[in-house]
DNA sequence: ATGCTTTAGTTAATAGATTTAACTAAGTGG
DNA sequence: CCACTTAGTTAAATCTATTAACTAAAGCAT
């Protein structure tokens, strides 16, 4: 389970350097307006570490400071925020319905996005367009004077542990595509850290870097679109992603939940993606591919078959919720994914079902809370412009 | 995702010391009869640095050196190994059927065991019994002039993430134990680390810490006994056991298979608990809780309703396997727990199922290898003391 | 208004860790 | 026997964080 920001086994002073360094930004990040006293406080650095590494990171914008915190019966201290003027992060989105894009300040707040709903062809193609839709992001005058700290983009497929690989994304039909290589020479000025992410795992991190007010201890956001997956973040100042020894932690549409059930295109039967997926859906109510999904089920209206299938994918989603928590346990669960777009039919019955069961093992304890973002569109690519921001963050 | 050993978000020389020095015993425990040349080529340290460390771990018993080993035309290097003759581990495990306790050297050999078959009754008389196991240990001539580096106990049940509090052992009839203060008034003397953890995650953490040779890159340990749970090991030098937020991670065995199966004790429908693990099997057999499962299943013999059990429990671990592979995706799978006693029958089913299905999604990739240990009634115990050589470690 | 107290933040000296660079040690091979 | 290679040590240098003393800025009591 190594992750890209995993720590380091051995190092130098230089090392402890920018783990402090990350240290106080990533509690700048969680605790705007913190002061300097603040950050020693929570960091158990010295007031004079603080002090000397928020000089430099102030100098170099990435923190600004902002008004006077009162204190009682004491000086106030200065509010810390992080700079949103002076960096811009990039991130792209390869969705199997379309290409999407954003600039992000520091603070998660995206300032340009862009959407195209072409499915991807080749890798090649695919790269052009994203190409396109980048430098009319980066030439926007929006963020044209800020320097870029690098672009991360999504696939909807497992990347390989150790390389920016895309193992496979079976509804894209790429197998082993290096994207940033093929991205890369049609964006030879676009410099910083270049990052290559399964879509649940890039939207996860998202969801809890960018949280608003304390990110809870970790988070396992499960995607519902054409297929389903989900990625999981954990870690204080230094967000983990696990990946697994071949990319497939969070592969959960291929955990079989009906053995003996539908045959799916991996090969095996009662895969939870044969019953909560969009191709499930669409195979189940006999919409084609080419139809727009939202738009072919709100035209059947209020239809018991269409009830009816989406009450079974809800409770399978439920199913598969229950499971992640009895197998990850994150602190929260994040629905998203186009099938959210699908409504109440079918996040009703996934909400009750958890509900009903999450705590049947440990009475009595606290819920684990469930956000479910109803559109989340961006929410991959901005979650790529998150991992790019902990990236540069290290060598801030 | 907190872990016992969790890299820290900041830190000062001293913890950058703490890091390089456990490093550098890591290094030796994975790389028996490594150099100090070794050890700074694989740590990124200097040569000075490794010097001085070792120079400080050989003085204090954590290594020795051995023979020279002989270099391509240069000066030979010495070789280093983990010092087997000055300290102690000491592993303690509350079955459901018996207690185990264990001491170790810091290589993970067992210099003594013991074993008995009682089941625990309450918390207070369990440490009573414990206590005395443990003192018989320590007395013992074999280790009785060695240094304590502390004592793991492992409890089958989730443990708080934060706390060492057993949160439900319901094959244990106990609910919220803070077991390691019911245990220390029965051995005052023993000083060093205490730690409480859940069986299968010290089970797998004994499985990758000590594990002969190279470790894999993780390690997922399914513990089939009396219930079915799992437990999940990860990263190089630190060795990171994700708990979650309730410490759930792993809790395999209410996971669902089988929507609308069979009613779980925990109150919910096809659990895998309910189609593999002991009382699963007792059940469908009509076998007495009295009774020993090895025997009663060993004197029916080739049983054709015995076989068929066998066999679909097998399958249900199997799917687990898949799930957990799906999920976790750790380098390597680990069978453990009382149920191996059984045999081939139950065994080569799951083997077999996931050896058709593992690599459906990713074709032509490497294979996860599954290691079954057959008699696994020290492991446990064993991993609790590998979990007090990695906190020891650090101190060292 | 003044002074006391409290908290925030900076500065210079100190302590401590790793690195650098030069060295010694101990082999092989021509 | 000498050149070469690799292992390991040592002392000086470098760099980081801490310590301790300081300044700064507020509230509050007198």
């Amino acid at each position: 389970m190594v992750s890209t920001f995993a720590p380091q086994a051995a190092g130098d002073l230089n090392f402890l350097k920018k783990l402090n360094r990350s240290s106080i930004l990533g509690t700048v990040r969680r605790y705007p307006g913190a002061t300097r006293a603040d950050i020693a406080a929570h960091t158990q650095l010295t007031k004079a570490t603080v002090g000397g590494v928020v000089q430099a990171l102030l100098e170099r914008g990435w923190l600004r400071e902002g008004e006077l915190q009162p204190r009682g019966g004491g000086r106030p201290g200065r509010a810390l925020y992080l700079d949103d003027a002076h960096h811009v992060l990039l991130g792209a989105d390869i969705g199997v319905r379309g290409l999407r894009v954003v600039a992000c300040t520091l603070g998660g707040e995206v300032l340009l996005q862009r959407y195209v709903t072409e499915a991807p062809t080749t890798p090649e193609e695919t790269a052009t367009r994203l190409a396109e839709m980048l430098r009319v992001l980066r030439d926007d005058p929006v963020i044209v004077d800020r320097h870029c700290l690098g672009l991360g983009v999504t696939v909807p497929g497992p990347v390989a542990p150790e390389q920016p690989i895309l193992r496979l994304a079976p509804n894209l039909g790429w197998i082993d595509v290096a994207f940033l290589e093929v991205l890369r020479p049609h964006l030879p000025d676009l410099d910083g850290a270049w990052l290559l992410d399964n879509e649940a795992n890039a939207a996860a991190f998202g969801e809890f870097y960018f949280h608003d007010g304390i990110p809870p201890e970790s988070i396992v956001y499960i995607s519902a679109g054409s297929g389903i997956g989900s990625g999981l973040v954990t870690g204080d100042n230094y967000p983990l992603v696990p990946r697994g020894i071949q990319g497939l932690v969070g592969e959960i549409g291929h955990t079989i939940v009906q053995p003996g059930g539908l045959y799916c295109h991996c090969g095996n039967r009662g895969c939870a993606e044969t019953l909560v997926s969009g191709w499930a859906i669409r195979a189940a109510l006999g919409i084609a591919d080419t139809e727009d999904l939202e738009a072919a089920i709100a035209a059947r209206g209020d239809d018991p078959d269409v009830n009816a299938v989406l009450r079974r994918a809800g409770e399978a989603l439920g199913t598969l919720m229950l499971n992640l928590h009895h197998t990850l346990n994150p602190a929260m669960l994040v629905l998203g994914g186009s099938l959210m777009h699908l409504g109440e039919r079918l996040i009703a019955p996934a909400l009750a079902y958890f509900e009903a069961h999450q705590n049947d093992l440990l009475r009595g304890t606290q819920r684990v809370p469930v956000k479910v973002i109803h559109d989340s569109t961006f929410t991959a690519a901005r979650g790529a412009a998150a991992q790019v921001m902990a990236k540069a963050a290290l060598e801030a």
